[in-house]
DNA sequence: CTGTTAGCGCCTTCAT
DNA sequence: ATGAAGGCGCTAACAG
């Protein structure tokens, strides 16, 4: 009579959990065993095996991950905090940190915090509460505290596509001051005098480098360098960018831009085509930032500075690994080196 | 001198994480009062609140999401589960749906089954362990028994891009059916009359349906449709296809090209171009689906059937708000129409 | 307004 | 090979 009482209640609410304790009496085994079944089988006799796993499946039995953390004290799973999850070049590192944590066994969860530090916070803050295995984080500032105090509390902490300008952190970067100095130096041996620097905001350091590059080509060229500011780095905001250089009479218009990414390089370039009033490369010459895939594809295929996505994403992953259990964290930096790829919207056809 | 040695511990440690005991004992009160000054301040003296939280900060307490969870029941998170990270689509629908869980106290995590059976089902298992309030997921395969599971244990299940074919789940789709027609029907309006569907695996529903929508449409107007089968749905594949159809006789080349998705035609269009051996539109228009934002900044603007990306991300959101508590799952389903956008791929400049 | 206490579900000794 | 028991950190219910 329970327990058909007991199966009425299952069939009907079908929402209380069953929890180790029920399946263990299903099969008739203690607790202790079912825990073995689920973590060290070859600890238990096949048969006692069989019969556990049987009652898990009647039974549809989860294991509740909370309760394994609060035990274990860390969990399974890395936070990515990402800039813009709509960028691709940040969808290419989730993809290669991914990667390289299935074959750690781990997981990644991934957080947009669109440009916004209190949404950087926010998931910085939820991924310590989840007590993940680590945090990788292209940061809106690598200098905010909370950073360090996440760090400092016992959560791993690897910048992504970021400096750590003090060694405080670990870190996997690309050179973007000397990406900024290929973009720009290409620019210059295409004759170009009159260049505007297109990005922002200046607090980005990808943004700040990538122009502080920029600055040290034109002055050792003498030639000109204008700084156009955005408020973020999208598509839209290129578009935007686009119309606003049109607007300007053609003497004072900018011979050549480079954004500081494709996205806005790719906006500015469909304003620029879809008025004709300004020839790509002819009138002015343009150059993006990450070589995503659409650069290649684009109206006028997009001279861009090409970046190693993947790799930085399974890089960073890597530097976490050897974080784990270290009393100490880990505080390597890996830089890697900024491609040119040049196309026609700075070669003509 | 005990004082000192904690202490000490603390600053060389660092690692032990600080709990609300350890909290209520530095500011003298009890731990009842610690979580309530967490989680109910106004229950709480202003004074003994001030104090409490300079304990906190003092300490470092970062409160343990896994302890809050088991008591719970369930977590505050939304689990999100794609098809493809690196389609702008999909990135979008992320952003529609973390703005919309954001206004109700929610955060979404987002996890990349990358188009393969068993990362989506790891995820999903990964996502019920942690009791998520909801998952969301754009599966490879609606009828799988584990996802019927996961809902009858509780957990809320919204399909993403997707219809419910027997009514099962609660779903956000688009009339991919009737995406597949507009898109053919424009090509035919145009003249085309061997059209070839370039898509797949075809066991994606968003494939097969845009296919019998183009079906739908040739055999009306008693033209060719011809299938040429993807692996997936990527710009590299793309560019495969568009190769292979180059290297056919221009007699047997499809004068339409229809690709299931931007990513595939903008592949597609950039191997055509390259090549400069067939002119688009004139010798084969080209239509891709999805209308993301670098379909119109493509080197010939991209043609495309839009959808409204973030509208169906906060749609699920607010489908699974919903759910929320209730003893049987919310089954509704939200169907939105999508659009025609036409471009020079197929109109010509 | 504050303090005490009993679990949430799991894992892991320690005995048997 | 198996079973019993304690405790991870938190919250809510209850008592004061």
């Amino acid at each position: 009579m329970i327990r058909f009482t007991a199966h009425l209640e299952k069939a009907a609410g079908s929402l209380m959990a069953v929890n180790v304790r029920e399946v263990a009496e299903d099969a008739g085994v203690s607790v202790g065993t079912v825990s073995n079944v689920l973590n060290r089988p070859d600890k238990v006799s096949p048969a006692t095996v069989a019969r556990v796993q049987a009652s898990i499946a009647r039974l549809g039995f989860v294991r509740n991950d909370a309760a394994r953390q609060l035990r274990a004290g860390r969990s399974r799973t890395i936070g990515l905090v990402v800039l813009d999850i709509r960028n691709p070049f940040f969808a290419e590192i989730a993809r290669g940190a991914e990667e390289r944590a299935d074959e750690h066994g781990l997981s990644v969860l991934i957080a947009n915090s669109d440009e916004q530090q209190q949404r950087e916070l926010m998931h910085l803050d939820l991924f310590e509460e989840q007590r993940v295995a680590g945090v990788l984080v292209t940061p809106l500032n690598e200098g905010s505290p909370q950073l360090a105090q996440i760090r400092d509390r016992g959560t791993p902490v690897v910048l992504v596509d970021r400096e750590s300008v003090d060694g405080a952190f670990a870190a996997v970067s690309v050179d973007d001051t000397e990406g900024g100095r290929l973009a720009t130096e290409h620019l210059l041996a295409r004759g170009r005098r009159r260049i505007a620097f297109v990005g922002g905001p200046a607090s980005l350091r990808q943004v700040s480098d990538r122009y502080a590059g920029a600055q040290a080509a034109v002055s050792a060229a003498g030639a000109e360098l204008e700084f156009i500011a955005t408020t973020v780095l999208s598509v839209e905001e290129g578009r935007r960018i686009g119309r606003h250089i049109l607007g300007r009479e053609a003497a004072v218009r900018p011979d050549a831009i480079f954004a500081a990414n494709d996205l806005l390089a790719l906006g500015i370039l469909q304003s620029l085509v879809m008025t004709g009033d300004a020839r790509v490369p002819e009138d002015i010459a343009l150059i993006g930032y990450d070589d995503i895939d659409f650069a290649a594809a684009a109206v006028i295929p997009l001279s861009s500075v090409r970046q190693p996505a993947a790799l930085i994403g399974s890089t960073a992953v890597d530097l976490l690994v050897r974080s784990q259990g270290q009393d100490v964290p880990v505080r390597e930096h890996v830089l890697f080196r900024p491609e040119l790829v040049a196309r026609a919207s700075t070669l003509g056809s």
